[in-house]
RNA sequence: GCGGGUGUAGCUCAAUGGUAGAGCGCUAGUCUUCCAAACUAGUUACGAGGGUUCGAUUCCCUUCACCCGCUCCA
């Protein structure tokens, strides 16, 4: 259970953000809605340079990831070769005596939680009529409201990576392995949204394919799998890399980033899904968390932290299934395999050919397809490897934007308590973010407002800057109000043009006071210099 | 979906079956040479709907939203 004060820091963090701007409730005008919220001004800012860092990150500074940017509402068909349209529509049924939900489907299977010696079926309870429950959020194609023009909001950006797989792979010219990288918004009918943003009914993602060749081929092409060997980060990707290192390797990079945007990994925590909580054809998956003040604290009072995003190794279980649902080939062609293969020995080939075999034909099978047939087109598969085909594998990081800037937030909510003169304390907020998420990198100020000449070039300062990141004018009341306003919005540095600027002291003519957030420390700068200044430390 | 709590100004909180108040913030002005200074003026609220009542922000019902616990979470 969480600890009551920590409850209250939540409730000081809502009321932050709605009093400056970083979050609002969606349609507060009306009540509210259930699951959704909007960001203001400084919110904005934050989720822009979030986004931003994780493209740039992910795409722009590697060679190996190309982006996509797919519709929300696609073919429906997406969601049955997905396993959305099975899994989130199973009916439930209400029992009014206990207050369970069962499957109707499993009624006879589950026993009854009061009265565990007899199932569901069978005790007592007041039970509704089963219910459809469907967690994608569903709308009409068209302007006919008929059963055949429904389609959903897309309940997770990835599937339109594996849909697109093979025209990203055709105008990238990229090979295998590769990465297509997506951000954008995605819908759950969540049963509960909960803990302020945390989960919400419209929510963004931001999510990396990344396709690899499969264990057996890289054993073909390279003689043998890596095996890894220490925790941490496995250093610059090798053609040996099995599914496991390339697993760990985006588990690391990203800590990296996590690290990098001033989240340290302290404030971190990681779960590891055992084999039972992996889905059926996820061979890994290990959740990076961040301990949210609404986190629960076990009995020796350690906070495990909630998701922020999950990084899987799903096996070649995504484009197989488009690849069975559309009747697409989604295999591809690999001349390096082709090559490799033809020197390998006869023994060598068998053994790749068999293990290749069978875990295609486990798919297969698991997938419903009928044993006779299922065995016919593992081998079909399997023989395509002696032409240089396969189906990649894929490990996906897939984080949410929204937990990571409530993640920011929460990890930047400072309270400090100053003391007057007079004796009189008060304690005001300081959003210490990492000035790359900074809402607003700097604030500019003249000294004093009553003095023009001071205003004309405080504002001169700022068009100098304005092209090249977001800053803030201020110039109402006292400095120190000023500075305090700054703090509360997470502005890193504040540039104050004095006297001294205008060249009262002509050693500091053109020279500026820049005022550090965290510590209040002042240092002197030349104009000159403050905007690859203010850009070294912000990006 | 169930149970409990909450809903008054931008924020934090008060009072009241009979015209709703404070602090902070915000805006304008005077002043101000570096950390929420002072003064003046201004600004804004009873979540929504219905009922009881001469009169409801206050009592009752419904609804919406938020928080906590349970449930759910591909």
């Amino acid at each position: 259970m969480a600890d009551p004060k920590e409850n209250v820091l939540m409730e000081k963090i809502v009321s932050l953000c709605k009093r400056r701007g970083f979050v609002f409730q969606s349609s507060e005008i009306y009540g509210g809605i259930n699951g959704f919220w909007d960001y203001g001004p400084l919110g904005a800012e934050l989720k822009r340079n979030v986004k931003e860092l994780w493209w740039n990150t992910m795409t722009r500074m590697r060679e190996d990831v190309a982006g996509l940017e797919a519709t929300i509402i696609m073919s429906p068909k997406i969601w049955e070769a997905s396993g959305h349209v099975a899994t989130f529509s199973d009916p439930m049924i209400d029992c009014k005596t206990c207050k369970g939900r069962f499957r109707a489907d499993q009624i006879n299977d589950i026993s009854c939680p009061q009265k565990p010696s007899k199932m569901v079926s069978e005790c007592a309870g007041e039970k509704t009529a089963p219910r459809p429950f469907n967690l994608m959020l569903q709308t009409y194609v068209g302007p006919i409201q008929s059963e055949e023009n429904i389609a959903y909001l897309r309940p997770e950006t990835a599937q339109a990576i594996f849909a697109q797989f093979k025209n990203v792979l055709e105008t990238s010219r990229q090979k295998v392995p590769f990465g297509i990288a997506q951000v954008g918004k995605a819908f759950r009918n969540e049963v509960t949204p909960r803990n302020f943003t945390f989960r919400s009914r419209e929510f963004e993602q931001m999510e990396l394919e990344f396709f690899i060749k499969p264990d057996e081929v890289v054993e073909a092409i390279s003689g043998s799998v890596a095996t890894p060997a220490a925790a941490g980060h496995p250093g610059e990707p090798q053609p040996n890399w099995g599914w496991q290192l390339w697993h760990q390797y985006w588990v690391e990079e990203r800590v990296r980033f996590y690290e990098g945007i001033g989240l340290d990994r302290s404030t971190l925590g990681f779960h590891i899904q055992t084999p039972e909580e992996l889905a059926h054809y996820a061979r890994a998956t290990t959740d990076i968390l961040f301990k949210f003040p609404f986190s629960k604290v076990d009995e020796q009072g350690n906070v495990k932290g909630d998701e922020l995003e999950g990084i899987a190794a799903r096996s070649d279980f995504d484009l197989s299934q488009h690849e069975r649902f559309s009747g697409k080939t989604m295999g591809i062609f690999d001349e390096e395999l082709r090559t490799a293969w033809g020197k390998l020995p006869k023994e060598k080939q068998d053994d790749l050919w068999r293990r290749y075999y069978q875990a295609r034909k486990n798919y297969l099978e698991k997938s419903g397809v009928k044993p006779e047939d299922a065995e016919k087109d593992a081998t079909e598969d399997a023989n395509g490897l002696a032409k240089g085909q396969y189906i990649p594998h894929v490990i996906e990081p897939s984080a949410g934007v929204d937990r990571l800037i409530l993640a920011l937030i929460a990890n930047a909510f400072t309270e400090v308590t100053d003391t007057d003169d007079k004796g009189k304390s008060e304690t005001r907020v300081v959003m210490k973010f990492h000035p790359r998420v900074a809402p607003v990198k700097a604030g500019v100020m003249p000294l004093l407002k009553n003095k023009p000449e001071l205003v004309k070039k405080a504002l001169a300062v700022r068009d100098l800057l304005r092209p090249w990141m977001n800053v803030y004018y201020d110039d109402a009341g006292s400095i120190g109000r000023r500075y305090a306003r700054q703090d509360e919005a997470g502005t890193p540095y504040c540039v104050t043009v004095d006297f001294e600027t205008l060249g009262e002291k002509p050693e500091l003519l053109d020279t500026v006071t820049i005022r550090h957030r965290d510590d209040g420390k002042q240092e002197r700068l030349a104009i000159g210099e403050l905007r690859d200044w203010l850009l070294a430390r912000g990006r």
